[in-house]
DNA sequence: CTCTAATCGAGACGGTACGTCGCGTCTTACG
DNA sequence: CGTAAGACGCGACGTACCGTCTCGATTAGAG
């Protein structure tokens, strides 16, 4: 609607090395930036800056700087959703939970910079919008708790665990962490419950 | 840090009808705006010219768009904790409950737009931070739990809970959203539990 | 063309001693500043607040201060161009120079800040047209120079010296003021010439 | 003083063909518009807007519309003054004078707009300052004459005469303006005299 | 190993919104 | 009941980024 035709190549399919190259240095250069600061507070130019390439080459790989964003959040998050969907399942909740924490455990920079940072925000949005996409064939677990709502809850619920979590100087271990989870936030909504 | 001296009046104590009257159109015509889209996408131009006042005017009674979503997103928070700290007493969740969900319906509108349009993000956080500000002193409830990740918890829920309410066409009636919100957020952070 | 009616009441026949008090105030204040800067950087608030009156007040007496300066421009002018026009007659031109030019001393603070300050360009405006309409029905005194010329640069001349001299910290006695006055500016214009 | 940092970039030795197009469409525009209207009533917009050109590129090639006219007044009067130095010389004022006139009359139109649009009081104030400068060595040569009056005398005459000149719709041929000259302004401050 | 095309840097440019300032009009409340 | 105080609409200011668009310079990888 605003933009005319973009002189953008594409390059998914590049090989060459120097894309490659270009395309990490601003994927890092970007990480850093929202580690201090949220989003639009960035410009370009401060990206291109701290990637130590020309302003106009940002635009030859991401069309702006949101879109970057949601590119880097949409692969990270299809990991975290993968590993966090059979936490729902009847099976075994518990161990589930622990391989969810481990993995952001892992990726503890990353993740930190995408809940904690600048981009907390949007991350949380497209968080919710995935898991409902995912989930949104899924039949309800009670007659008393619409699925959508049971998602949602989940969903943010464990945004705001793990950004609590990642926060922290000293942070918990990770099995007191799940044991959290599961009580405060997958318990209640895939248990039946007495009122 | 950015501005220097600003020629802002102090219209805390205005008894100028005139100043009522701007105050009342901007924030009218803001709020209207922030149904439609985020904030950032809302120029202050475009709030001017909804609330038919010069542009300049509104820089006599905020300093910025974002300090006015402050304003009126604090007070309009201040009532709500003020009515939901009740719920995390050992009394009768229950009935708190039923009145903050009960209050939120009979300001169905203005809280439709704070939660459901583009002050969402600012509202969160603002919430969030008052929730742990009047939650402070509070002694922990259960020694699994971090008092400050409990309030976090409720705070994050009850505001995606209502943001879910308020954005259904046909919304189920307040006794159903209390027993939900009694199920999924506050009892699983106040009661006792068992694994 | 740019503006409406103006509520400026019609002060020159006023008796009301407020009035006069009102307008010394203005023309005191006005010419203070003007001894400190140019015109356009003199804002109307300023003026007011020196004159310790009303913000508005100012518009009921003056419809600008370019006006403002007209006014006092005007009859100062006037003064001085009824006394610097026998220079230019055929009897004494060396006696009607001493007389103004002492004019000019004895009101030195006001003529100071008026050719030297920040009202001199539009002084040095004001100064030619009223010269050229009083000389206007005047007959070429130089077959080779046209009367209009001969005005303009004596007009001019006279602002200059003047405005030089009062700019002096040490300045030299009238009397030789008086002679440079005479040779550089009056002679060669009245006088016969052998190329 | 008054200004932070400005993005302005040094177009000195630029050379890239697109400076040289905008820097030229500047010009033309601002001296058209400086033929109608004094300076302060012409907007940066409005010279933007006549030359086609972005109303921020302005501020590329120059920090304000004064600045502008003075990087335009000040390369044309470093011409004029270098024409007009001989005048002063002892040789022979009389081809010198006639010099400097053949040369405003082959500049016409920017001249014209120079001295008798909108810039003149700019114009006359910048030729004065550089003419005393130029002049700041120079011996008296009269002992009844101090050197700096001479000069503003000299350079003030000469803006007068020749915006009177330029303004005339018949204007008379430059040897009787040459005469004018010498007879009215250089002969009178550079001749032993008579009284 | 060359050379040709892809990629990049540098930055000029037209825009849009910002927040500030002063103007001149108009309204209100006070004395 | 008139006047000062000041709220207001207006429009220009100068700044900051935006995203588009040339330009050459460099460099990879195909011939």
């Amino acid at each position: 609607m605003k933009h005319g035709k973009i002189y953008r190549s594409d390059y998914s399919t590049a090989t060459d090395a120097r894309v490659h190259q270009t395309r990490a240095a601003i994927r890092k250069a970007f990480l850093q930036l929202l580690d201090q600061k949220p989003l639009d507070q960035i410009t370009i130019r401060e990206i291109a800056s701290a990637a130590s390439i020309g302003y106009t080459t940002f635009f030859r790989h991401h069309p702006s700087k949101e879109e970057l964003l949601n590119e880097i959040a949409a692969s990270e998050i299809k990991h975290l959703i993968e590993l966090a969907m059979p936490v729902l399942g009847p099976i075994d909740s518990r161990e589930a939970t622990l391989t969810m924490c481990r993995y952001v455990a892992e990726h503890r920079a990353l993740w930190s910079t995408l809940l904690t940072g600048g981009a907390a925000n949007v991350l949380r949005e497209e968080f919710i919008r995935l898991s409902l996409q995912v989930a949104a064939s899924w039949e309800s677990t009670n007659e008393w708790l619409p699925a959508e709502v049971g998602v949602i809850l989940v969903t943010s619920g464990t945004i705001e665990l793990l950004a609590w979590w990642l926060k922290q100087k000293d942070p918990i271990p990770v099995e007191k962490l799940a044991i959290i989870f599961d009580r405060t936030i997958i318990s209640p909504v895939i248990n039946q419950q007495r009122s």
